[in-house]
DNA sequence: CTAGACCTTCCAGTCGCTAGAAGGTCAAGG
DNA sequence: CCTTGACCTTCTAGCGACTGGAAGGTCTAG
């Protein structure tokens, strides 16, 4: 715990534990990180172990960011290969915020649809409208899906 | 297409490729189904081939239908054990089906809520509001996760 | 000196397919 | 008879974003 390292001043160092604690992650996904080109290699104790360093925070911090707005992890990785090689990713990530906005709209779409066929199911279960019948798999199912290629 | 089979009057016989054919599948789909368990093992022709009939074609449609409510295929296996058991699946069905509304109708205010993210992040955009003064990584992400997280 | 909490690596699984590779089969046409 | 090309077979591996187990090394507190 001491602040005494070999190069900066307040350069505070971590285990990946540590780091994936401060985060509220997994360290495994800090690792995956890694493993996919999110995260560079980073220095390692004599025994093995890695340490992080507040940058190393950031940038995880900055990928949950990104994520939350919808990013996958290859648009990420593309939005720091950006950064990395000097330019501005922000014109990339507006056309992807535009893109998934279009995205969500649909999903909503959808969503939406679906909520209301689920819905028409289930009050009918409730009616129990459906005779015992046999049908051959589930009747429930069955004719509610005649009832919807028949619309 | 002669209607000769050993066995069964009416009993047509199809490939792989047309059974796919006719249900707007990938045969792959077909092949990838059977080895999950959701298909039984087709009869062959001496070449290998599979051979399929009406049965089965209903049965995909059955697990195309209750996929379409939202059934996992682990689900519809579970449906279709059910029903060779002998058991009536509808209730279990049933309670699949409630869970799946209530799957919706979260993820339904989710979605709601990160569209407004995402439009009051396009709004931002188009303003210009971000001044382009340089944050480590992109501007736009990050003034918006400041603003998310002290709100 | 030992317990147990951490760290390392590698491999495999999740879900619902989809694709590639390498090879066998079949029907039609020259 | 032979070839072409569309079909079929199997095996393996990939997608995304992790997560888990196994087998082993390391570190710290008691």
């Amino acid at each position: 715990m001491g602040a005494e390292t070999s190069t900066a001043a307040d350069e505070r160092v971590w285990t990946i534990g540590r780091l994936a604690g401060r985060l509220d992650l997994n360290p495994r996904t800090i690792r995956y990180y890694e493993r996919i080109g999110l995260l560079p290699q980073p220095e390692r104790t004599g025994a093995g172990y890695r340490l992080y360093a507040e940058t190393d925070e950031d940038r995880v911090r900055f990928i949950k960011s990104a994520q939350r707005l919808g990013l996958s992890l290859g648009e990420v990785k593309e939005v720091l290969a950006l950064r990395e090689r000097g330019q501005q990713p922000c014109r990339y990530v507006a056309a992807v915020i535009e893109q998934r906005l279009g995205e969500v709209d649909q999903r909503l779409r959808d969503l939406r649809a679906f909520k209301a066929e689920l819905s028409e199911l289930r009050e009918r279960i409730r009616a129990g409208g459906v005779a015992e019948r046999d049908s051959a798999y589930c009747h429930y199912i069955q004719s509610h899906a005649q009832d919807a290629s028949a619309a």
